[in-house]
DNA sequence: AAATTTTGCCAAATCGTTTTCAAATTTCTA
DNA sequence: TAGAAATTTGAAAACGATTTGGCAAAATTT
């Protein structure tokens, strides 16, 4: 069923019906009406491929979904969906395989030039990323899930990486801990230096001394929470506190502890940062995990709102949001242990 | 840069330059080469929405994301990518919020009547899965992740659930284990149907009898793994040994039995089924879990593979792929402990 | 009642390709 | 060397919508 073969069922004009169909003013409330209710009967609808092509939009919003993100990435977008789904816009998903031999850039760069989608969503930035600079050359309008240092204008959503941490240390040295180990992201992402940064700034607020073998980098596995953990704990003096990147790190710790025979939440306490799953929550593991929680969904919502946003029309450069980070003591953290 | 232009610069038709481009044979391989190497040079390269108008290909594969199966999703989608990228085929994701009223169903026939992709993958499907019917009523070329009942003849490719899990549980019986528990998944889904007829059979193989209140169903999370290992384990006589249909599961029987003093590998033997994620190893856990093992990101780029050949005109009902399931032993199974 | 504005509708141009059909060129055969 | 066959090329017609500019008719103002 095309446009035109529709219009003249209604007895109509291609152009009035589109009209009705797009909502625009110059048609009469009942003409739109009826066009609508006829639409749906009929089940005519506009061919999106038609559509795009004059329009120049490409109705969909573009993602490249890097390797070690994807345990986050399908909660972010089923925030995106909450939003986009109403106005009909497209999700399009351009994951980076190993097996190919395309990295991150290459494939933001092809999904920007291709027309395929109207902005594109940047995860998991560096300080200098090189993204960023790109889409903002090429004119493709983006929003980054995260901050970056570089010296263009740009449209973020980020969360208070730097405070959430800086509390949770503070909170740990609040109860008395001293070799607190850190159990962070992969080096060089932005939220990696800003944990880093907020962990630093915890022990300088009481002058302790920072020490950078405490710090570690990893991917969010519980494989690399387990083997980290475990090379800390069997230290002497072992650290009486971690702070960890991500619930899955957090796992690896539980378990480093416990091959240990130490009991978390009383040798050992732990803060994680929780980006809330609806399969693995903190509240529920024994003892209950104590973290630093944001909500990875709300993040994607807002950001497809702030997208589309841009798309009519506001400018990138005011869109910054900092999301503040709650903190939620559970049974995980205790005070340090007396010294032996 | 239109073709009109780029054609205008080399001194050819756009009939000519749209045919080098696309591979068509009426063009010399001295133009072919020359059109291929100028359009890199200057850029050109088609308008994607032009194409899709005009060839009636939406150079897009769909996906209904349904909720609680996110956590599958981007491991699975990781997979089709690592087949699509290679031809420059997108991937469409259409999430169910659960703040939209919209369920599968509506989604997965919007998605198909969009014109937005030229196929649909159908995940977790059930017995009678309306999806699938609906598909073939509007001749959208579709595969289903899974297998259904349906009478339409329809292209699937899945696990031997079936399999795997009668020989998870025969190897626990074997092991000398009587009571054994199984955490399925979502009630009414396909899969869980066929591991719970595998459990079955496998008791069935030794005459044991069936008993129903063994067998529970929910989502794969570790809260309902930890709330129904917990209510089995305090019960008089207690199961000796775990079936569980996920990794998350696994982690809440783990905790349940950790929380009662119990101690996997020993007190209660654990098989799960394991789709292979980077991030959460069945190997790393302690006691290393024992696993009914099937690599969902492989899963995910034959099924890619399949859907490109059914576009490219194979019948979808000669396509069924059963695949082996993978059982490895670990330490989280051991003889079932004396009677007390 | 005439002049003006508003409303509701339409014809035709446009978006940037692919593809059909026919013509032009080159190569081969007798 | 002429004519047929094979190879290249190009002009123009789709594809299916949106949107510009314009024209009646209706509503409003003078």
């Amino acid at each position: 069923m095309k446009l035109k073969e529709f219009a003249k069922q209604l007895g109509l004009s291609p152009t009035t019906v589109s009209r009705a169909l797009s909502g625009y003013p110059e048609v009469s409330e009942a003409t739109r009406k009826r066009v609508a209710e006829e639409a749906v009967r009929l089940g005519y609808r506009p061919n999106i491929n038609a559509v795009r092509l004059v329009t120049g939009r490409a109705g969909a919003i573009g993602m490249v979904m890097g390797r070690s993100s994807e345990f986050h990435f399908a909660e972010f977008m089923t925030g995106m969906a909450e939003r986009l789904g109403e106005d009909g816009v497209d999700i399009l998903v351009s994951p980076l395989s190993d097996a190919g031999s395309d990295d991150v850039i290459t494939l933001c760069n092809r999904l920007a030039t291709s027309r395929r989608v109207d902005a594109i969503i940047v995860s998991s930035p560096m300080p200098d990323d090189e993204r960023i600079t790109m889409l903002h050359g090429l004119e493709m309008p983006f929003l980054v899930h995260g901050r970056s240092e570089t010296s263009v204008p740009y449209a973020w959503l980020d969360i208070d990486n730097e405070g959430a941490i800086r509390r949770a240390t503070s909170q740990l040295l609040d109860l008395g801990h001293r070799r607190i180990a850190m159990i962070n992201g992969r080096p060089g992402l932005t939220f990696s230096l800003h944990r880093d940064k907020g962990y630093r700034e915890a022990l300088a607020e009481r002058g302790i001394p920072f020490d950078p073998r405490l710090v570690v980098h990893g991917d969010f596995t519980d494989e690399v929470g387990f083997r980290f953990a475990r090379a800390f704990l069997e230290q002497s003096p072992r650290p009486t506190a971690f702070v960890a990147g991500s619930m899955m790190t957090a796992l690896g710790i539980y378990r480093a502890a416990r091959s240990l025979d130490l009991v978390i939440g009383r040798d050992v306490s732990v803060i994680a940062h929780d980006d809330v799953f609806p399969y693995l929550t903190a509240e529920n593991m024994v003892p209950s995990l104590s973290a630093t929680r944001s909500s990875m969904r709300a993040a994607g919502a807002r950001s497809a709102e702030l997208v589309l946003q841009m798309l009519a029309g506001r400018p990138a450069d005011e869109i910054h949001e900092l999301w503040p980070v709650e903190l939620i003591l559970r049974e995980s953290t205790a005070p340090a242990p007396v010294e032996a």
